[in-house]
DNA sequence: GTCAAACTTTGATTGCTGTCGTACTTCGAC
DNA sequence: GTCGAAGTACGACAGCAATCAAAGTTTGAC
């Protein structure tokens, strides 16, 4: 398969630039779907602390590498984060301005929540 | 079924003031999974709008009766809601200064976020 | 060119959870 | 007492979402 169109220059076989959802199409419905996985909120809280961009692989997870890139899909969608490649590094990026404005508050309230008891 | 202990006096057959748990033991994860619920979040907007008690049935819902006693559960179970019966309509308060001291700004951001596009 | 690193894609599995209908309980009214 | 209203309990079922392993893609280094 990967019937790729025919090859013309420097167009990458995908999309490298993945979409990126306008944030005044996400629902709170699919925002809070995506924060209630503890791997998806353990992904935000990382890139909440870093405040810089980081690549999947130095965040620590504790799911197999086809889940993580499952949960950074997940998060994409729903307008959290931005992700942009660098060589065969996904940077990814907390869109966190973005989504308060769509959801004031409601990142902030997260990631001072505490996560256990 | 239904093989009840012998009554004696006034004893309810099951306790009909349900056990509500300490805030300090739920977890976020717990009140995620509540509010995540797009009927559960519709429960607490009409406690919250309305400000006062509400018995289950005069809160409009999109499912059956069974459901909503589900829901009601789950909302207990996770510290959002108080229960307590009068005659035979079960009462519900929303716990938002309880919730709050426990998860700052959460309920806050949810119920003051768009629900639809 | 080859190779390894870093992800992604696909397909399968598995467990959870929202839903319902039915039967049951409790209470107030009569 | 009987009856209806308001919920609850109990299975059962269906759909979804998290997970993994295996194979594939893309890139940079050599």
């Amino acid at each position: 398969m990967a019937r790729t169109a025919p090859r013309t220059g420097s167009t990458p076989t995908r999309d490298r630039v993945p979409p990126h959802p306008d944030l005044r199409t996400i629902t709170l419905q699919q925002a809070l779907e995506a924060l209630v996985d503890p791997v998806r909120r353990q992904i935000v809280r990382a890139l909440h602390a870093a405040g810089e961009d980081l690549p999947c692989g130095v965040i620590e997870l504790p799911v197999g590498k086809s889940t993580a890139t499952h949960h950074f899909h997940v998060l994409r969608e729903a307008g959290l984060i931005r992700q942009h490649y660098v060589g065969t590094s996904r940077m990814n990026a907390l869109r966190g301005e973005e989504f308060t404005e769509r959801f004031p508050g409601l990142l902030e309230a997260l990631v001072a929540a505490p996560e256990q008891l």
